[in-house]
DNA sequence: TACTATTAAAAGTCAAAGAAAGTCAAAGTC
DNA sequence: GACTTTGACTTTCTTTGACTTTTAATAGTA
């Protein structure tokens, strides 16, 4: 198992007990026998803002990172997703949005294998531009009827 | 015999214990004296979705690919239909074959939804020919993942 | 005491190195 | 001719470490 996996859980666990974890990145490090700025890199890929995390730290003596849980409604989530698309966007673009979803259990295996087939390159085989445009038509109708 | 078909056979006793077989390429290649795209070429010719198998993979340090088997019963319906689906269909003919799924409890409700929103004439501003081509391969491709 | 300067203790950044898996086409087999 | 094997090259993700920036704590001074 990746040892970013493994910072992840813990972080995540901490996050059970209470919706704010306060950890301090050098220590973290060093319990988990790891650069420090490994800790960033999973802050950075694994509690994004879009992940439903807001993060926050201090630096120097005492210094800390805190990581908190914010849950808006699944509905909200998905509306402010919907807005943020443009008018194209890609299937690599698509599939993050769609492990986000699952991570934050809006949407389940199946649903996104179906979001997933419905946007794969494979299928929307059309010159890049109006790919890319049809793709984001669909994937928005499917996410607003999800909503 | 065909390293291939070996490692067909291996990775299908795996699947024997479990539904769920993660491997590792190149140790896998390494274990059967096969260079690593051997892997791929197996996967890619006996572990398809049309075959009864979902693949996913990760890259980068850590990174493995997870093979599973999924349930045959409705996968056959489906591979059924996805066979007697042509190179076009209309969003009527779509909408017949998702209520049918809906009856046999192949799909639920929301599934429907996502698949009634990706292949709708709203969404495919093509022209008609296009239009339904487009939509009968983002169908039978959303049909597949569901296998 | 209050105010500044210094020090050291954090966290942040970024790019290079490493570790997988993916692709594709050429060569080989049956 | 279709299927299989091989390998060079590509892409993606993770790990590492040197260097930078920020700021709390402390020491020094009027």
């Amino acid at each position: 198992m990746k040892i970013s996996d493994i910072i992840e859980d813990f972080i995540k666990e901490m996050l059970e007990d209470d919706d704010l974890a306060v950890i301090q990145r050098n220590d973290l490090a060093q319990h988990f026998n790891c650069v420090p700025s490994q800790i960033n890199y999973v802050i950075s890929t694994r509690f994004t803002p879009m992940q439903g995390y807001y993060v926050e730290s201090s630096r120097g003596g005492g210094g800390c990172i805190k990581i908190k849980k914010v849950s808006i409604t699944h509905s909200d989530y998905l509306m402010h997703t919907i807005n943020s698309i443009g008018d194209t966007i890609t299937a690599k673009e698509v599939e993050i949005f769609v492990n986000n979803f699952l991570d934050y259990d809006i949407i389940d295996e199946k649903e996104a294998k179906l979001i997933k087939g419905a946007t794969s390159d494979k299928v929307l085989t059309l010159p890049k531009e109006t790919k890319d445009e049809i793709r984001a038509k669909i994937f928005k109708n499917m996410l607003i009827n999800l909503v």
